[in-house]
DNA sequence: TAGATTGTTAATCGATTAACAATC
DNA sequence: TAGATTGTTAATCGATTAACAATC
């Protein structure tokens, strides 16, 4: 009856795990061979509770008085997480954004290899970003199905946004990182997360803004203030 | 008794408030001078009751029968996120993300203003990006103060993250935005909001490996390609 | 008035936190 | 054995959803 149920993670948790393999991984090079919870806990301030739970999620024993072991539990997660082979994916849309993210050394680390960007300015055609060719959008689907790349980042424009992801699902796309400021509907068979960087901004501000608010100070005003246009 | 109480409104709808800005402002073009929560929850895949709710978090009345007064809904959203008023922010390193978002037009309608650009890198101090220079870090704190500049955001590398951090917060700065892979420990008196990339594609990568264990296929490994009906 | 839609109050749901017996 | 720490079961908390009287 008890099984490895591969019973779906809660979302909360599944965004916490990144954190955990961060600290899991100092404490191996620390030579540590357990980690109790309340150590990781105090790592990330977070409660030991919580990370007893978080563990027991992508199920992993702990031992009574000793903790976690580490090695394990580090496979344990990059296996939940899909981190523990990694996946091949294109960007489309070569753009600054695309061009960061294309440079970012840190995807090895999740199981992420940027294989090439493409887009649809001939201009930029081409040309190489830290070593990975910008294609044209017109071998997206071919390459796609050739090379059997399944996950996408989308940094395209507000404006190109639903055409590229439109395209990226005909070509067999499973999975969509949305970095553009448009929510996508659903697309069938697609799953699709976004960076939605306005909802994160409203956090900051919104905290900032009860900040100034609760101290009373009005804003202090500069002379010559340029209206920004969107 | 009853006031305009300024109630700190939940996270998971302070999050949700620009979306349904964007929604709210397509309605204005339209012509529209009211809109219904049925109308708003059916533009972005909500439940009605959901957006009631969180439209009353924000102080907003609604007429029965009616709906929402649309202008009055923008104005109230925008107070209640501080993007009633633009603010300043100088972004700390300039690689290719913080390019990136310095050449960011779309925040002006967030209410942020990016001004310049810091880096530590001798190289890059004195060019210029989309308009905005990049200056020495040594001039940061001086700046922020002549400026009255209370946002940065953070694009360094992991490792210059804490140190930038920490200037920053020297220097005055109430709020930090930070796209670093590193997480801050929590820093007085400083909003710290994260873009947290690895918690993003924890989320996606772990519903793509349960969508390809769910379906119970190994990958595929056609002896030659089958040609993918694209 | 009749129809539409709000705002309030209550029910449900899911995640976090607490308590503690089990166990290394 | 004694001390530390787990895993389980229950309690709490907060957000979402449901139901419906109030009202334009």
């Amino acid at each position: 009856m008890t099984e490895d149920r591969q019973m779906s993670i809660a979302l909360p948790t599944i965004r916490r795990l990144p954190m955990y393999i961060a600290v899991l991984e100092k404490a191996l090079q620390d030579g540590q061979t357990h980690a109790s919870s309340s150590q990781i806990a105090g790592a990330l301030g977070l409660e030991s509770i919580q990370v007893r739970k978080d563990l027991a999620a992508v199920g992993v024993v702990g031992q009574p008085g000793v903790g976690f072991p580490v090695g394990e539990l580090i496979a344990a997660i990059e296996k939940s997480l899909g981190w523990d082979n990694a996946s091949d994916a294109f960007v489309i849309g070569a753009g600054h954004l695309g061009t960061a993210l294309a440079g970012y050394r840190g995807f090895g680390r999740y199981g992420l290899n940027i294989v090439a960007l493409f887009d649809s300015d001939p201009a930029k055609v081409g040309q190489a970003v830290h070593g990975k060719k910008i294609l044209p959008m017109e071998k997206f689907a071919d390459l796609a199905a050739r090379l059997h790349v399944r996950i996408a980042i989308l940094t395209v424009s507000a404006e190109a946004a639903i055409e590229s992801a439109a395209l990226a699902a005909e070509a067999g796309i499973k999975a969509l990182w949305n970095f553009t400021p448009t929510k996508l509907a659903p697309i069938d068979g697609v799953i699709v997360e976004r960076v939605d960087l306005a909802a994160s901004l409203a956090v900051l501000s919104s905290r900032l803004a009860s900040l100034v608010g609760a101290s009373g100070a009005a804003r202090p005003q500069a002379a010559d203030e340029p209206e920004s246009e969107v």
